[in-house]
DNA sequence: ATTATTGCAAACTATTTGCAAGTGA
DNA sequence: TCACTTGCAAATAGTTTGCAATAAT
């Protein structure tokens, strides 16, 4: 398969910031490319250690720290305090639908920022969090045989 | 100054379920019922060794927990991480207006959720998450002055 | 009197750092 | 070649747990 847009992008912006391009910097972005939601370090240490068994932990934190860094990861911490990172969409300003069973993420367009009025207290504005959780058709199916 | 009504809810939600009043508990649901905005473990603990200088940060952490398991604290990760808690608001939903500053928190009654339609993906929503981060208008005059 | 709560110390998890050896440009 | 990157090991930060002493009911 054809290398992808986004993976072009990441390793893009690691060599125009004059950062070297290691055989795991470049699993790296395409593990990121090819998933859909977020990874945890651990998630993405796993994933790691497939094609290269003898990768460190530590090697994994700090590509990740570096990319989000360079803004094309986008880091998160979820509603129990756990770390992810997930590729950035560069594109356009959106929000994220998320599975709380699987991570898989969707977007929508809509921003409750938009036309906001009547906030109180004369705060300014830096930026906004909005995230919708839920489960995603495929984990309701999963999981209904043992619902109550 | 007479015991406040977020006070007495939390030292009763504890008798409730068999917990018994420390001179500590007490001092907690004080901390928080004086307090606008979210606190950091470490934060409670700096304010609960004023009246108790043996108190034990593992103590903090332990009723911290429990208040939280009983609902009557609100617990989120800030978006650095970092763990902090605030008194829960029982009578209404809203969403937050959060200093990023000073931490301290404006609530109001707009809900992106309500009429919300379009949503992608065919999720059952469970819940939401919406906040505004921003400068208070104290802590925007505060740091008028070093700003570039 | 009974049993929950506390403080201490130690365990545990997640993340970060220093350094010598390895490797990309 | 040169300096960035890696793996190792150890440090650090935040949070949790076991246990004997203490205190609330």
């Amino acid at each position: 398969m054809v290398q992808k847009q986004q993976e072009q992008d990441m390793i893009r912006a690691m060599t125009h910031h004059g950062l070297r391009i290691t055989d795991q910097r470049r699993t790296l972005a395409k593990i990121f490319t090819e998933t859909e939601g977020y990874l945890s370090p651990k998630d993405v240490y796993e994933q790691m250690r497939i094609p290269y068994p003898g990768v460190s932990f530590d090697t994994v934190y700090r590509n990740l720290r570096m990319l989000s860094e360079l803004g094309v990861l986008e880091q998160i911490y979820f509603q129990d305090g756990g770390l992810k990172f997930k590729s950035t969409c560069l594109h356009h300003h959106h929000h994220h639908l998320i599975c709380v069973n699987c991570e898989k993420t969707l977007t929508f367009d809509y921003c409750p920022m938009d036309g906001m009025l009547n906030l109180p207290g004369n705060f300014k504005i830096i930026n906004h969090r909005f995230e919708i959780y839920g489960l995603c058709e495929e984990c309701r199916l999963e999981g209904a045989s043992s619902e109550s």
